[in-house]
DNA sequence: TCCTATATGTATTGATCGATACATAAGTCC
DNA sequence: GGACTTATGTATCGATCAATACATATAGGA
């Protein structure tokens, strides 16, 4: 093990800072889309700086995946474990994915995963993996919402947690395809209701 | 009007099957990871016959687009429309879903529009609208099969055709994005018949 | 048979791709 | 302060990108 010690000429830039800049242009632009000027170029560093910090294209990549999944990147996976009730939970969280699927933040729109990573999977080596890992860690927070309630008696035990946890994934997949292909908030928004009442009863 | 003469020297390539196979690189590596080696590698010609018969990269993009909206190449929806017990037909449906999702033809994977086109929208003009217009023309389909079912008497009309459809759209992209993060087939199978439960309900 | 029109094959264009060589700057360690 | 280590900026690498120029081939129409 090699001890990180302060050694050399101390880097200008800030790392997260420039690893979320890199996302935004994977995400708006995909992976071949996104070139090294335009990485570099969002990044505010040269490309030397880019190659000594994060390896390559494809390492610097795998990094912003591994960094959106780490972190709460997912928006409303975050709301849905916040919010005590679930049907609150449920409303919050399809909004909060309306609201991602729609809404330009620094030029990307929906889901990260789900729309720009996914389309790399059999041409990056390293995505399929990670796509696979983040689905599951997805699922398994889902399901774990839905247990609470089980538990708490709020919701029947007969419709298992699991169930309703890919149901209520399948609904969020929905709407980003539909976010990504020009759909608004508003048209989407009008059936939240009766897809909470469907994932409760 | 300019009338269409058999003037000059004949194409000695089939049109159809040669945008069948560009499509299938699209469909492989995306818009951008398509190179023109690749694209005329796959159709068997040369670089110039490309560009007299399709235009340029981005025309022979949108023509593969067209044609695998105006054709049948959604398999799922096919069988869905065939088959006339509406509960077989969904788990068809499903089944067929499941089995593109995961099954490589020609190695491609998924749904064209799903994992591929979906992620070009932003980056190529002319994509979204097809997008926009793929999805409507989907739904309107998949509404008008559940609406028979209702005209028959089969389905009861307090859950209305429009969001059984909306349903189904969204537990079809959810199975596509499984297969493209690796799921298996057997792994999705198995909670079809409560999906179409579900559907029915 | 000659003219016109379209397709094809070879060879190549300028631009951009991802990735680096090299010299210099800016820190820590002794 | 000098040795060592790492980062930065400039300038550029060969490869590949999408797209074409040009000569040749192959058809119909006269």
């Amino acid at each position: 093990m090699s001890v990180t010690k302060n050694l050399g000429r101390p880097r200008s830039f800030d790392y997260d800072r420039a690893l979320l800049q890199a996302m935004a242009v994977f995400w708006k632009k995909g992976y071949d889309g996104a070139s090294m000027r335009d990485l570099t170029g969002a990044m505010g560093i040269t490309g030397p700086s880019l190659y000594a910090a994060f390896g390559d294209k494809r390492g610097l990549y795998l990094k912003t995946i591994d960094h959106y999944c780490s972190s709460d990147s997912c928006t409303p996976l975050v709301v849905l474990e916040a919010e005590e009730d679930i049907e609150k939970a449920l409303q919050a969280f399809l909004a909060e994915v309306i609201r991602s699927a729609t809404e330009h933040e620094s030029g990307a729109k929906g889901c990260f995963l789900a729309s720009s990573v996914a389309a790399s999977v059999g041409e990056v080596d390293g995505v399929a993996e990670r796509m696979e890992d983040a689905i599951e860690e997805t699922e398994k927070r889902l399901t774990a919402r839905f247990q609470r309630e089980i538990d708490k008696g709020t919701l029947p035990p007969d419709f298992p947690a699991k169930e309703r946890a890919a149901l209520l994934f399948d609904i969020r997949q929905g709407y980003m395809f539909r976010g990504r292909a020009g759909w608004t908030g508003e048209q989407m928004l009008k059936d939240v209701p009766d897809r909470v009442a469907m994932l409760l009863s």
